[in-house]
DNA sequence: AGTAACTGCGAACGCTGATCGCAGTTATTG
DNA sequence: CAATAACTGCGATCAGCGTTCGCAGTTACT
């Protein structure tokens, strides 16, 4: 029977021993700051040491892995979202929920890479599943269409905010796979065997519409093809 | 100015030298069963190489980085979907690709892992997004909700084949992670500051609905929610 | 006073993606 | 037909990674 145990779980403090030099917290703050200067691959298990003025050994310490470390980090992050007090209209507030972890992204762009495979569990992002699920209660849905709702929303705001990220970075960085996917574009969509893909290509309208009012544009017709109560 | 290069736009001859000794099918066929057997991590070029019979820097020859190689890979994979007849109902026909997608997705579960970041264009993901696009193509709305749409339809069906994978897993396989997970979950669901969190883990209710249905209304449920005739 | 459980951490291990330079092969050129 | 240029496979090697081990020192319980 394996230990199946979950950071969170675990005591913080030994009862015995000297007192630790460095915490959780400050393990998380150094991986933040690192993965926000220069993306989630600079966080390893040294520069997070070096920047802590430890040896790389001490870590793990506080960390049985380096997937746990960015756990403390993805949870750290979900700390800045703001939770503005319920209006009552579900969709209006799940809205606002989804704004907010937007903006928290948008702020981390690593929480694309760090939960691109799964959203761990903690207390920040355990709080932010209660607060969806707040958001719903009085809808008269069964609990599964709520938890599916909010997973697929999830799944949505994330997808979204990763577009508006790459155009961002389209717009003055230098991100080398891009062009490559561009160029290779464009050349499929002049070969005349992909006529729809060439007619989107063509169609290259100006975009009037604002990020924000996309996004929530998108946000709640996914939302209302969800949960409209039928 | 950079290459810029896609790998589909390198010629994958060279009009010199002696004739290779393998091509771009056979690493990609060779990383396919690797991964489809241990998952995406054990595709490293050693291990590829071997399965070849190459030397490890052999590969290089071939692709410029192991990115590349999981691009081959990817686009390999989709070559596996099956195109059925468009029936002119476009949410019948973004359906039956959505399933497809589901479909290859569940036989080489490491696509997840491989276009969590971004998918890569080649010949045969752009052939799913041109056939996306002639789905909804005599749909009457801008061609940028089209591609919103078609978008957010792959990340939603990212999402519930991931759902469906971790729960296949969780029946039968020793997922470590997931034990973790739940037994935080079940501690915080019952520290009496997570209500709603703690009412929805008590109504479990006995899933009668099959993972087919589920998948038909959810996607369903997204695509009217974004392309409803307004 | 003794012991058990911790602490930080230098050194090392195995593995990874990637590079370099060499010898051999082929198609083009003069 | 020789010369050359451009490729081929690949052994050897590099820097970097996550992680482990064992040691000396520190603290709290018995």
């Amino acid at each position: 029977m394996p230990a199946a145990d979950s950071i969170w779980l675990r005591p913080e403090r030994a009862s015995r021993g000297p007192a630790p030099g460095y915490d959780r917290d400050a393990l998380a703050s150094a991986g933040v700051a690192l993965a926000d200067a220069q993306g989630l691959a600079a966080v390893t298990m040294r520069a997070v040491a070096d920047a802590l003025g430890a040896g790389p050994a001490s870590l793990y310490r506080y960390v049985t892995t380096r997937e746990e470390l960015v756990e403390l980090m993805v949870d750290r992050a979900h700390a800045e979202i703001r939770y503005p007090a319920r209006t009552g209209d579900w969709l209006a507030d799940l809205l606002a929920l989804a704004r907010e972890s937007r903006r928290v992204t948008l702020a981390h762009p690593w929480l694309l890479d760090a939960t691109a495979t799964r959203t761990p569990l903690g207390p920040n992002t355990v709080a932010y599943l209660e607060h969806a699920l707040g958001a719903v209660a009085d809808l008269d849905v069964p609990t599964r269409d709520k938890l599916e709702a909010i997973a697929v929303l999830s799944a949505v705001v994330s997808a979204l905010t990763r577009t508006e990220i790459t155009q961002a970075q389209a717009g003055q960085g230098i991100p080398e796979w891009q062009q490559a996917q561009a160029a290779y574009l464009t050349h499929v969509a002049s070969d005349g065997e992909h006529p729809h893909l060439a007619a989107a290509f063509a169609s290259t309208g100006t975009d009037s519409e604002s990020v924000d009012a996309l996004f929530t544009r998108i946000v709640t017709g996914v939302l209302t093809g969800l949960l409209r109560a039928s």
